[in-house]
DNA sequence: ATATTAGTTGCAAAAAGCCGCATAAACCCG
DNA sequence: CGGGTTTATGCGGCTTTTTGCAACTAATAT
């Protein structure tokens, strides 16, 4: 392996995951602890990346947003982690915004090969990192509160995909009333996107569970996946073991 | 074996798995280490490939990560607010994407009210800051290296619009030759996004100046405004002196 | 506060590269 | 054709780069 090259996928893992750790460089590159830390060393010394005691940081991830607010971050993190293996290379995937769908798209594999249809701007930005993904961003008005694309034109478009897994972030999810939502033309959105898609995954940490919101997106019945941070045996879980949806 | 044979099949190495290791190409063509490294030398000092110890690396993979720090922020910053009286309550404008449309966003009066269409996901989200900019994210195909959406879909939706002006950043701008670019696909996009639109700005470095590449999108002529760091009158501009062409 | 983990510095061995020189083949030209 | 010139290649010695190890220090965690 040439040095050239390692620093070349040192500074993809950077901006794929905007941090590194030296042992996972150790582990990935099979070369000794002081060869990882001279090349952060160097790639600092050409302001690459921003070196820490245990790795290094992106210089520039304050460009998409800053992460270190995200709320909730380790239980997202899980979801990710356990949502990957529904996500299979030639795969069709149609996703929401969210920061949870965002935590999902930076564990992806560094290799999927997969087609990803999104509403949201940072999610493509994303999931551009990843070389061998296609990603078609759906363009329409641009919600400023939750930072997706909506609106008719979005529908229209919508109505023109099919894709094999739909991915989605949660407002509430509740036993009886399902799926749920405040805002009309959220709601009418997601509606349509399930419905364009032939399995649906949704992504949901455990505080949003057994809520009720106004609108009904859909029942239980009709997702495919429910992925929370919890696991599926979990008491608080008990009620959302209905016919269809799987728990993860 | 001739020495320009040894030198194509180095390149076609190369151009097939983006690297080659000095050792192997001995082994490969049977001469001496000094014979291929003389070679590579050579071929590097045509450009022909990224020379490296132990080997060499191809020019187009090696990826230039660089300055991610925005380029060139103090004259971008001096644009935008250049830029700025251009924009007025009310009108209908179209971006493309870039750091220095980035930057005229964010120097943007906090109550325009105004109609944006943008090709850009990032110029989108800073928009959105604005509570009474409407904000029209136009979806299609993806570009990971430039992160502008493209392609057809994208042309398409241009081809609908109308707006009162359209503001470019640029690769390169050259007296006689107008606006240029290197990428097919972007060309036709910056061509339909002049022709969607009344009036056209170009935010342009001036180091980006006298520069013209392969592909050209417009003559200076059907540009309304240009706009760089320099005074209008700076000798550097004086060829841009056309018809209908304004400096600022 | 102490154990653990990460980092630093200096060193040595191996690998790669560079420089000058010698040789031989190819070339040039009257 | 023949002498001078250029070009291509390999060799030997010397330098630089890269890498891992060990001893020591600094930072972090329990």
């Amino acid at each position: 392996m040439l040095k050239k090259e390692r620093h070349d996928i040192v500074m993809r893992q950077i901006n794929l995951h905007n941090r590194v750790l030296t042992s996972d460089l150790v582990q990935l590159l099979d070369v000794s602890e002081d060869t990882i830390r001279r090349d952060l060393q160097e790639l600092s010394d050409q302001n690459l990346l921003y070196k820490v005691h245990g790795g290094a940081l992106s210089k520039s991830y304050h460009s998409t947003f800053d992460d270190s607010t995200v709320y909730a971050k380790e239980a997202k993190i899980i979801i990710a982690k356990k949502t990957i293996p529904l996500i299979k290379d030639g795969m069709v995937i149609l996703t929401g915004g969210g920061t949870t769908i965002i935590e999902l798209v930076k564990q992806l594999p560094e290799n999927l090969q997969a087609t990803f249809f999104t509403i949201s701007p940072l999610v493509a930005v994303e999931l551009a990192k990843y070389p061998k993904v296609e990603v078609i961003l759906i363009g329409g008005l641009f919600s400023k509160n939750s930072q997706i694309t909506y609106g008719g034109h979005v529908i229209n478009q919508l109505a023109e995909i099919n894709a094999d897994l739909c991915l989605l972030g949660t407002s509430a999810l509740h036993p009886k009333d399902g799926l749920t939502d405040t805002d009309w033309e959220i709601n009418q959105l997601k509606k349509r996107m399930l419905s364009s898609s032939r399995k649906s995954a949704v992504l949901c940490i455990s505080e949003k569970l057994n809520i009720s919101l106004r609108l009904k997106v859909t029942a239980l019945e009709n997702i495919s996946y429910l992925i929370t941070e919890l696991s599926p045996a979990d008491v608080k879980l008990e009620e959302y073991h209905v016919n269809g949806l799987k728990l993860l």
